[in-house]
DNA sequence: ATCCAGGTACCCA
DNA sequence: TGGGTACATGGA
């Protein structure tokens, strides 16, 4: 009988202090990846091209499929996250000259554990393109029918993430009944476009953060939030803030210092908040970002949804 | 039923 | 450059 992935033995990583506050559940469902599934045996996904399973139980990550080095590079484990609290806390200070920043501290206290993994550019930037102007749910329906349809097939009921030669040639029929709508001629060009330059997103890694980002918006269907999600979830720019309307609304509502970039115009642009957020909490903003998006359906905004005080 | 969602392309002044 | 609009789909 063949052996079931699930059946390996497990392996251990025990955290040390300077690795905590980490929280697996957190990681994985704030909305930086999308094609990772939660069942009571833990998280399943791929990492790699290999399928890997993994459960957190307090200090100790167990799991199987990759080994330590992997995972300490995908979860970015060697991140001293409390270390980098204190920069976007020095940050704020510097900027206001407040000695605290009590939104931010809600945030960064309920986000507390999450880390921005280390994704796969290609898959990262396919991911976001099929994120734009819909909810998380949505997103992740679409991204399993797509390696569905178009990846290799794994084991009984897994499928791998399509390669962008696999997309290149697929029809725009095709990545329709993926539930992609009007996305389908974006991942199509945007697939035959590193299929003709397949070096592209390995170059990109190289390149300061404004030439990067420029490179990315010139495929189809990356804008300035997509081109920013992969900057930051792939390519860990820390620096890097992408603006979504919860973002928009948290920061516009919060910090009333931002409406001073927007000069004669009618509203803040992408751009004057995501400076902001720059200047304001320093080079981990994309940091501080994540942790209000995470935690934005129980912060303190009565602007939106009637979201009531805490 | 209506509104909204980790937006972008395209068009116009 | 900044502002408007169409675009597909599913969840609330």
């Amino acid at each position: 009988m063949q052996k079931r992935k699930s059946d390996e033995v497990m392996l251990t990583c025990n955290l040390t202090e300077d690795q905590l506050p980490f929280d697996l559940d957190l990681t994985l469902s704030c909305g930086q990846a999308f094609r990772w599934e939660q069942s009571s045996a833990g998280w399943t996904g791929q990492v790699n091209g290999a399928v890997v399973t993994i459960r957190q139980e307090g200090r100790s990550l167990i799991y199987n499929g990759m080994d330590e080095e992997t995972l300490i590079r995908y979860f970015n484990l060697d991140i001293h996250v409390q270390n980098l609290l204190e920069m976007i806390r020095k940050s704020i200070t510097r900027y206001s000259g407040k000695q605290e920043d009590s939104f931010f501290e809600t945030a960064a206290r309920r986000g507390a554990g999450l880390r921005i993994i280390r994704q796969d550019p290609w898959e990262c930037l396919i991911s976001f393109i099929c994120s734009q102007n819909s909810n998380i749910p949505t997103i992740s329906r679409r991204i399993s029918l797509i390696c569905r349809q178009y990846g290799k097939k794994l084991d009984d009921n897994r499928y791998g993430f399509p390669n962008p030669a696999d997309l290149a040639v697929a029809d725009e029929g095709g990545i329709r009944t993926c539930c992609t709508g009007y996305r389908a001629p974006y991942l199509i060009r945007t697939a035959q476009a590193i299929t003709s330059d397949p070096k592209l997103l390995a170059r990109i890694d190289n390149l300061q953060d404004e030439d990067a980002r420029k490179e990315l918006m010139k495929l189809s269907g990356v804008g300035p939030k997509v081109a920013d999600c992969v900057l930051l979830f792939a390519y860990n720019r820390y620096q890097v803030v992408p603006v979504d309307v919860w973002v928009r609304t948290i920061i516009t509502g919060r910090y009333p210092q931002v409406q001073e970039r927007k000069g004669n115009r009618k509203d803040c642009s992408y751009n004057d908040i995501a400076e902001f957020c720059r200047d304001y909490f320093g080079r981990y903003a994309g940091y501080a970002q994540q942790y209000f998006f995470a935690s934005r359906l129980s912060l303190p905004l009565d602007d939106k949804l009637n979201l009531k005080n805490i």
